[in-house]
DNA sequence: GAGATTTGACCCTT
DNA sequence: AAGGGTCAAATCTC
């Protein structure tokens, strides 16, 4: 870490570097013959890159001096967002995150301020309809509501931890109406307490990564369904919330599948939806998409892709479960914050690499 | 007895 | 006002 540079410096240097070696392969890849999906795929890459440059930018300048994030500085959590990293992009949000952790008794509006993003899990049979096994945090049980028009019932759970280490994460489960096997699973804040660091796996490639999908618990014709079926990333989406308007706008993006040929991750798929909510929500908490068998479909935001940590956090093993992705669908909240500038669907690049050694260094 | 779950009531958001 | 989310007392489990 040089001293001196902030976090948002070295990001800012690290993406238009990053910018600048893309431009320079597809550059060679002009020269040489290579497929108009590579140069695509190159393309959108140098796109993404100068896309978050800018956004470090904004965020830099309208924030004035950068926050040291909870995560850095305790060591207790890990990024909650790609910003937050090192810095809480939206005051506004870090604001009233704050409060709300002042105000623990005012746990309603933590309803809104807190990030939040859907995970879908089915169950195995075996594991019959007992809900989704443990995702290697602990819950505790807070509350069981019927829903309206819901079949069964959703239940509530809130850290174990959020007495003794003012850990705010919840998540609601609630059983798909229509597949008593496929959980619906909604988190909401991340994990602050000792288990968001403990559950970091030692740091791995992506390479490595790829090498060892995370398959533990797929179920394997899923898993050749996701690998195989060039529709499943396409039904991806990004979906982007004003909180401040309560405006839900979808940006509905496909991937070029055949791009998706360039990046190493072709051989485990992950599939990414792209929680731009992380964006806002989240930035004085890390927001570790909780990688848990009820979450082997993850969500990550851009940034997650960028940040070792949280990029690690979603890939932790979870050679303990047993549920499979649901791998048809994609039901995910994604706020995204305020910008002055339009974001078109490569700001969200799903195609960004995860594997930008040097990134964080 | 400590911790987790259940469940009805309360409060907040829409 | 309705529905959803949380609280907290009662109950259960280890």
């Amino acid at each position: 870490m040089e001293g001196s540079w902030s976090w948002e410096q070295k990001t800012l240097i690290s993406e238009l570097i990053q910018g600048m070696d893309l431009a320079k392969q597809l550059k060679q890849n002009l020269c040489a013959k290579s497929s108009p999906e590579t140069r695509d795929f190159l393309v959108q890459r140098i796109l993404s890159s100068y896309e978050k440059a800018l956004l470090i930018l904004k965020w830099s300048g309208s924030m004035g001096q950068p926050h040291q994030p909870l995560g850095v500085a305790t060591g207790m959590c890990v990024p909650e967002s790609p910003i937050s990293i090192n810095e809480s992009p939206r005051s506004d949000d870090f604001e009233r995150g704050l409060k709300d952790h002042q105000d623990l008794r005012d746990s309603s509006k933590k309803r809104k301020t807190l990030p939040r993003w859907t995970d879908q899990v089915r169950v195995s049979s075996e594991n019959g309809l007992e809900g989704p096994q443990d995702d290697g945090y602990s819950w505790r049980k807070y509350g069981q509501k019927d829903i309206l028009g819901a079949k069964y019932p959703r239940s509530y759970y809130r850290c174990t931890f959020r007495n003794t280490q003012s850990c705010w994460s919840t998540k609601q489960v609630q059983r798909s109406d229509d597949d008593p096997y496929l959980f619906e699973i909604t988190y909401r804040g991340t994990h602050t307490c000792s288990q968001a660091s403990n559950s970091v796996p030692p740091p791995t490639s992506p390479e490595k990564q790829d090498q060892k999908p995370n398959n533990h618990n797929v179920i394997p014709q899923q898993q050749q369904f996701e690998h195989s079926n060039p529709k499943f990333p396409s039904n991806l989406r990004v979906i982007t919330e004003d909180l401040e308007h309560r405006q839900v706008v979808e940006s509905p993006f496909s991937f070029p599948s055949t791009s998706y040929g360039c990046m190493k991750s072709e051989d485990s798929f992950t599939p990414l939806v792209l929680d731009t909510e992380t964006f806002t929500g989240g930035f004085s908490q890390s927001f570790i998409s909780p990688a848990t068998p009820e979450s082997n479909y993850y969500t990550l935001s851009p940034f997650q892709m960028n940040n070792p940590a949280a990029f690690h956090n979603v890939q932790r093993s979870e050679s303990e479960h047993t549920e499979i992705v649901s791998a048809n669908t994609s039901a995910t909240n994604s706020p995204i914050p305020e910008l002055d500038f339009p974001l078109d669907p490569v700001d969200i690049d799903p195609n960004f690499p995860f594997d930008t050694p040097g990134f964080f260094s």
